[in-house]
DNA sequence: TAGCGATTGTTACATGTCATAACCCACCCG
DNA sequence: CGGGTGGGTTATGACATGTAACAATCGCTA
């Protein structure tokens, strides 16, 4: 057997306490604004000595790496569960619940946004190719998806960049193989260009650098970055919200 | 004029093991990649022991303010360079020139980049109303200076989206009054989707999440944004770049 | 030029952290 | 019931910040 169905019990204890040590870790991330965990903190809050957290991660780096992969999941699942929400026919409308849910994710757990999407902290080094890297790809995937649906349906739109330097294409290919033949490259940029566009204001509202603008204005600012973005990479617009766009005139 | 005009000698001495600490401080954070300096690295590397330096600095959280403050000068300085060797008409080409120093900074100084616009470094709080505010404020006006002299003058085309919340005009008029009829509501909320466009580009580049793009794909891939970025604002192409832009065609 | 005083830098120390070592104890299984 | 496994403890070492007390130095002035 390889692997045994049922868990021993000291094994589902384990589990337990490796899961209460990220918990414990994540709790104190938000109560001090900081990615900068102490294991004696996460020992005391546990009614337990810092040297017992040794017996479950070699040090603080391989938490950090359990933080990290598990944060890049929980930013995945968070993006595509709001995706799922809207029909697939309304790209727009994913869209906007794809973007809305990355940029909620970030303000509700600033401290792992920084910590998947920021600086790495201090001494941190990831390791090369570990599950963190996993872990980036498929967060990723779950933004690409949108894309890849909408493209194979054929109801995404000419982006408005369209021309594409040989380097852009050539990475494609060679970087995302799967995506040639279903995303045109000039989309693949556009899609790029649409994460860094959203990614940008995200960053910028999570450090705090756009607290100067009121909440409502914030959100109609998102609104409509997020409108620029997809206009500019050939998304529709929603079934229910039309775009403000056009040369003509605005909606309401 | 209160200031004395020549400082004693004591003071130019102050002055210079200052910035030697501060000039010591960025070259540890460079050679370490991490903005987490330490008070004994900074002494040894400056030939005297730690607690020498609470001579100059109060604590950990005095120097780093000093730096913050500085990156965002040395930022500022940066991207006004750039902008003043292109003529004040080729709005495009100051354009490109502001966003192309904004990148070059940051991929240059990564860690001071992260410093002032990534999220607050561990058990640092910034003091309310400081000078790293100001500072910051002017950076940012260094790279409003572009979209204020093209809208005086009437270069600035209108922008892509052109709804604007009434929250967000208003918000615009009290925070920049200055701004009010000189930069229009619509161009004001464009320049700050420009803004958050470079830098989420900028900001996934310098943390390395673009690594998996080849360095002469990532450069195509900027341009391209940033002419999408420019488009979108109602900024001109520059005078010997035209954007590769329109429903008809490309160029070269 | 001798010496005073502010400034600078030192050593010593208190505190707190990461991480290891050595030890103890409880559980679980044969 | 006895031993092995693994969870947890105290003790310890290396190193960080920051304070306190002390020593040396520099610049000025009598």
């Amino acid at each position: 057997m390889t692997t045994a169905p049922v868990p021993t019990r000291r094994e589902r204890a384990r589990a337990a306490t490796i899961s209460e040590i990220q918990q414990t870790a994540l709790q104190l991330m938000r109560q001090q604004s900081t990615t900068d965990i102490r294991f004696t903190d996460i020992a005391r809050v546990m009614g337990m000595t810092a040297p017992g957290l040794y017996r479950y991660y070699a040090d603080r780096d391989h938490l950090l790496t359990d933080l990290i992969t598990d944060a890049y999941g929980q930013l995945g699942a968070a993006v595509a569960a709001a995706r799922e929400q809207v029909p697939a026919d309304d790209i727009g409308g994913r869209w906007l619940a794809t973007a809305t849910a990355y940029r909620e994710w970030a303000r509700s757990e600033p401290q792992r946004f920084a910590l998947i999407l920021g600086m790495p902290v201090p001494g941190y080094t990831a390791p090369d190719e570990g599950p963190t890297t996993e872990a980036a790809k498929a967060a990723m995937g779950e933004l690409a998806e949108l894309f890849v649906r909408a493209s194979t349906n054929g109801r995404l739109g000419k982006p408005l960049i369209r021309d594409v330097s040989p380097e852009m294409v050539a990475c494609a290919r060679d970087k995302h193989p799967e995506l040639d033949d279903v995303v045109p490259p000039e989309s693949f940029q556009a899609m790029l260009q649409a994460w860094a566009s959203l990614h940008g204001f995200t960053s910028l509202e999570t450090y705090g650098h756009l607290d100067w603008i009121c909440q409502e204005a914030r959100d109609a600012l998102f609104r409509s970055h997020m409108e620029m973005a997809a206009k500019a990479a050939g998304i529709p617009a929603p079934v229910d919200q039309p775009w403000s766009w056009g040369p003509g005139g605005a909606s309401g």
